[in-house]
DNA sequence: CATGGCGCAGTGTGATCACAATTGGCACGC
DNA sequence: GCGTGCCAATTGTGATCACACTGCGCCATG
C-alpha cells in the first residue's frame, strides 16, 4: 500500500535523499538517545515501517544496526523493545562514561578557545531552561549536546563514537531516572566543568566531568 | 535457487537452529576479527549469500551489523569492505585498548584463581606455537583468547562488549601488521602478565597490559 | 468461579523480484 | 599512446509474499 509518496521519479534530480533505512535510523537513534522512548517500550517492524512511510525491509535494517548498538534488545523470538537495564548494567555503563568522558575532556581542552566555551555556556543556559520547564527530552537533549559540544574538541572519532553508542543504551534510563527526580536545578558540575575549562586547568576538569556523569546515574539505584 | 539444504521440515525436532542472518553474522565477524581479511578486501552480498547458502535478506542484515560495529565500512553507493584504517584512528583505537583493557585486568585480579592463570598459561603456549608455525590467524586467535580468559573473570559484560568491537575494527589491520614483521618470539609481555596475575600485583598487572598493547599496535605506523 | 486448551491475529524471517545506480572495460577518436 | 565516452554486467535497495512461530484472548469444562 504505497498511499504516502507516489516515489515514481528517480529521486528528483538534487538531493540524494539519504536511503530509507537511514532515514529510519536516524529518526530511531534520536527517539531512544532523547529519552523519548521508555523502557521496555515494544515495537514492531511493521508499526515502524507505517510510521516512516517505508515497508518492512529498511525498518528490520535499522532495528538490526540499533540493536547492534545495545540501543534495543531483541527477544529470543525477534520481538523488539528499548531496552530495561539491571542495576549492575547501569552501573558499568556509568562506569564506561567516567573512564571516556574524563579522557575526551582532558584532550578538548588543549584545543578549546573561548567562542567554545561560550557555545557550551548557551547550551547549558538552555538545558536550565529546560530544567524550569519540566521537559525530559529537551533537558536530556541539552545535557548530551553540553558534552558533545565540548568533546567534538578533542577530535578523537573512535572514542566518541564509542561514548555515543553508551549514551544510546542510556537513553530510555534516563527518561525514567528524570521522571523519578523530578530536578528543579540545573546539573550543578556543568558549573564546574565551565571554570576549569576556562581556568585551563586539566586535573580539575577531568574530576568536574567525572563528577557530573557518576552523579546523574547514581539515583537510580532501584 | 535453494539447492544446497532443502529446508522443508519445520525445524527438525530438537536443534533451535540459530536464524540464518546470525549464522552468517558470527561466521563473518570472526574471519573479520581473526585477521582472515585484508584491509580493502571488498564483499557483496550475493557473494556472502552463496557462500553461506542464504539469500541476499540475511546477508544484507549481517553486513548492516557488522558495520554498525565498524568491522565493516561501506562506501557512500553501499559497496562493503573491511575497513582501511588510517594512522589516527588505528593510534586512537590503541589508546582506546590502553584505557580499558587494563581495568578489565584489575577487575579480574580480584577474582582471578589458579586454574584461570594455567588455563592462560596454556593459551599462551599455543600462541607461542603459532608463532613458530607462522600462522597469522592463529597467533591473532590464540593471542585475543589469552586476553578474553582474563577479561571474563572481571564480570563486566558491558566494557567487554565495547572491548570486543574494538578488537573487531582492528582485525583486518592485525593481519597486516603481523605479515609486515614476521615476528619469531612470543609476545613478551604475555610474561609479564601472568607474572602480576599471579603475585596479586594490581600496579604492575595494569602496567603489563598497558604496555602489551600499545607495544604491538605501535609498530604499525605507516 | 477458576482453569486449561484451542484458535486466530499479529509478528519476525527469508526468498524473490523489479529497479536504479555504480562500476569496469572496451572501443573510438584525438 | 592516451584520454574519453559509452555500454553491459554487477551490485545495493526496497517492496512484497509465503510461512512458521508466538502470544493472547475466548470459550468450554470441571
Amino acid at each position: 500500500m504505497p498511499d504516502t509518496l507516489p516515489r515514481l521519479l528517480p529521486v528528483q534530480s538534487d538531493a540524494p535523499v539519504q536511503a530509507a533505512h537511514d532515514r529510519v535510523y536516524r529518526g530511531l537513534r534520536q527517539q531512544i538517545m532523547h529519552g523519548e522512548l521508555a523502557p521496555g517500550h515494544p515495537l514492531t517492524l511493521r508499526g515502524i515501517g507505517k510510521s516512516f512511510g517505508v515497508s518492512m525491509t529498511p525498518a528490520r535494517e535499522a532495528v538490526r544496526r540499533l540493536s547492534a548498538e545495545g540501543a534495543l534488545s531483541m527477544s529470543g523470538s525477534g520481538r523488539v523493545t528499548t531496552p530495561e537495564l539491571s542495576n549492575d548494567r547501569i552501573e558499568e555503563l556509568a562506569q564506561i562514561r567516567a573512564l571516556l568522558e574524563p579522557e575526551l575532556g582532558s584532550r578538548a581542552l588543549r584545543r578549546a578557545h573561548l567562542a567554545l566555551i561560550d557555545r557550551m555556556d548557551a547550551i547549558n543556559e538552555a538545558n536550565a531552561r529546560a530544567v524550569n520547564r519540566q521537559e525530559p527530552v529537551n533537558y536530556i537533549r541539552t545535557n548530551l549536546e553540553f558534552h558533545r559540544t565540548l568533546y567534538l574538541r578533542a577530535q578523537s572519532p573512535a572514542i566518541l563514537g564509542l561514548l555515543e553508542t553508551v549514551w544510546l543504551q542510556l537513553g530510555p534510563t534516563m527518561r525514567v531516572l528524570y521522571t523519578r527526580l523530578r530536578r528543579t536545578t540545573p546539573p550543578p558540575h556543568h558549573r564546574h566543568i565551565l571554570e576549569a575549562l576556562r581556568a585551563g586547568d586539566d586535573a580539575a576538569l577531568r574530576l568536574a566531568i567525572r563528577t557530573d556523569v557518576t552523579q546523574g546515574l547514581k539515583h537510580l539505584q532501584v
